[in-house]
DNA sequence: CTGAAAGCGCTAACAA
DNA sequence: TTGTTAGCGCTTTCAG
């Protein structure tokens, strides 16, 4: 038998069939459980595997099998509050598969991103998880020349076969208007982020819609768009007020601003939600929890939405078709800022 | 020329060479930059290799280099806060360095994170990284047979020659009641967390040494600790307040408990900073900037704590010997909080 | 200066 | 039932 010229690290399946004074290949077939053969073999190989703590290298096979159950998730803008949850939630399911995922950051630097992919694809992985923090477009990514699938998670390819995932942001705000509506409230203010995303604007078509269905009037002085932050959230609070005809409940575009917001009106002596009723967007705990009252959000189910990449990725992975934009509902999450029933 | 018996998803180096019109290893030279040969071969090489879109298999080049550019970082809390940061800034370091960054989430799961750690030990990565969400001791991993490197960041092995790398907790500390005491205050509280924390404990130690080394005395009901929240900095400051003698300055263990105390105190009618100057702990964006007036806070510098943790990783990974804990300092945000010297 | 051949650790087809 | 052999894609001697 020759001396390997580099040292090795660990236990090859050589030393296996060494110590059990099998041959290699008799090893690889006990081990993988497949194939017929003398159980006591099959045992005698076992035990020698245990003994020396052999791990097949997965380098190995996966240069052998032509694909290396490994997948890499790509962000182009940093991983984030809203990253996070969806990610944990993907490398679960993909996890429980034996699926090894890298984790690329690109924050909105193209060169960067083109690198990262480059690697990606010299690593041989089986698929491509793009996600963003914000879900507006962006170019679609380019695999020169290999074709493996990828998947646009809380973010949407400008290719339109490609596959995107993303929170149902129109279902939310209709959501959030109808409970809002459902307690009776009648004038229903909307306070949200710069116009410039499309959840803003998805997000003021639910809106929108779930009042013109209940036939409710919508002045325009009750929608305010701003920035993402509570300062923005007390200023335009405090315009509201102002109003020569307040409205009974606001609907806010986040929880950030929903806090500000009833920071303002508490200090203004407005009780929430007596007088004037509240719905956040993102069920962003710390925040939600905070506030007082308690906030009523909607959540965008973002762990849910990450189960649902893993399982696609999966799909693709094994040869399935899928593309177009896919969006997953949000739910209610009631606490005490929207209140009970208005008399 | 013989065909591969798998279909193949991206040329391979035997493309490269047949386009090129050369043998297998001249392609590889003259790719790998280096040796002697004539600059013609090589353009003719790199020409075709360009047109084919050619991208060695690290896979292949891994099996025989016997190590993979690849780590594993190992998270045995959630992904957090706290831990986005450490993360993103490590992986910039390794990224530019080529090295892929496998990540596995086993949340307080003893054995998801064996399976875990068994499969990066397959997948034959050169390092694995552990890290927590609350700075405490945890249990080294088994590494069944293997000699890698292992590195705790923003966690603490019980093994103490491994390296880990902290935030200075008492060090930071000790920055904020300075802070205070150089801005004339004289009677410093300290509202924190649940003393089960290692974190609580470092920076009470840190609080009480600034105050004794400048003669301070620490009258026993300026120290309150209770959760990490809102709404225990709130129940706190009142405590604080209701004291026949309150203080002028309180030092808080986070940024949440800081918030909820500053909220309590402005609805008092207390002037902040004029009255009591407030610092927190984190310097979390969010939280520092939303407090009215915006908040004074101790960064614990956690990107720089990635990077130094990418750096320390990629000398283990060449030999290098480090161990023992390792504290890196925290700096102080000035916001306006703690406002100007007290007359 | 270039090519042939061996080998990294593993699997799978084929022989014995 | 078990062993022999070829080959995954690449690098690296060693000959030519």
């Amino acid at each position: 038998m020759k001396m390997p010229r580099h040292r090795r690290h660990s236990n090859t399946i050589r030393d296996v069939a060494a110590l059990a004074g099998v041959s290699i290949s008799t090893v690889s077939k006990a081990l993988s459980g497949g194939g017929r053969m003398r159980p006591e073999t099959r045992d005698k190989v076992r035990e020698a595997a245990n003994t020396l703590g052999f791990r097949p290298n997965s380098l190995a096979q996966s240069l052998h099998q032509n694909r290396s159950r490994t997948i890499g998730i790509l962000s182009t803008d940093r991983f984030g509050r809203f990253s996070f949850p969806i990610v944990e939630a993907m490398e679960e399911v993909l996890a429980n598969e034996g699926i090894g995922i890298f984790m690329c950051n690109a924050t909105d630097d193209p060169e960067r991103e083109k690198q990262h992919i480059s690697q990606l694809l010299a690593k041989r992985v089986d698929g491509i998880v793009v996600t963003a923090r914000r879900a507006d477009r962006r170019p679609g990514i380019e695999l020169i020349g290999r074709d493996i699938p990828v998947i646009y998670v809380f973010s949407q390819s400008e290719n339109n076969n490609a596959l995107s995932l993303l929170p149902d942001d129109e279902g939310g705000a209709v959501l959030a208007t109808e409970h809002l509506l459902s307690l009776g409230r009648r004038r229903i203010a909307h306070i949200t982020g710069p116009e410039g995303f499309e959840a803003v604007r998805l997000r003021h078509r639910g809106y929108v819609r779930a009042l013109q269905q209940a036939r409710m009037p919508q002045p325009p002085e009750l929608y305010l768009s701003g920035a993402w932050s509570e300062t923005w959230g007390r200023e335009a609070a405090q315009k509201l007020l102002d109003l020569a005809e307040p409205p009974d409940a606001i609907f806010c575009g986040n929880d950030q601003i929903a806090r500000g917001a009833i920071d303002c009106m508490r200090e203004a002596g407005v009780s929430v939600p007596h007088d004037i009723a509240v719905v956040g967007y993102d069920n962003w705990e710390v925040m939600a929890e905070a506030c007082r009252p308690r906030l009523t959000s909607i959540d965008m189910n973002l762990m849910e939405l990450g189960r649902e990449a893993g399982r696609a990725l999966l799909q693709l992975m094994s040869g399935g078709k899928l593309s177009g934009v896919r969006r997953l509902p949000c739910s209610l999450v009631i606490r005490h800022s929207s209140g009970p029933v208005k008399h």
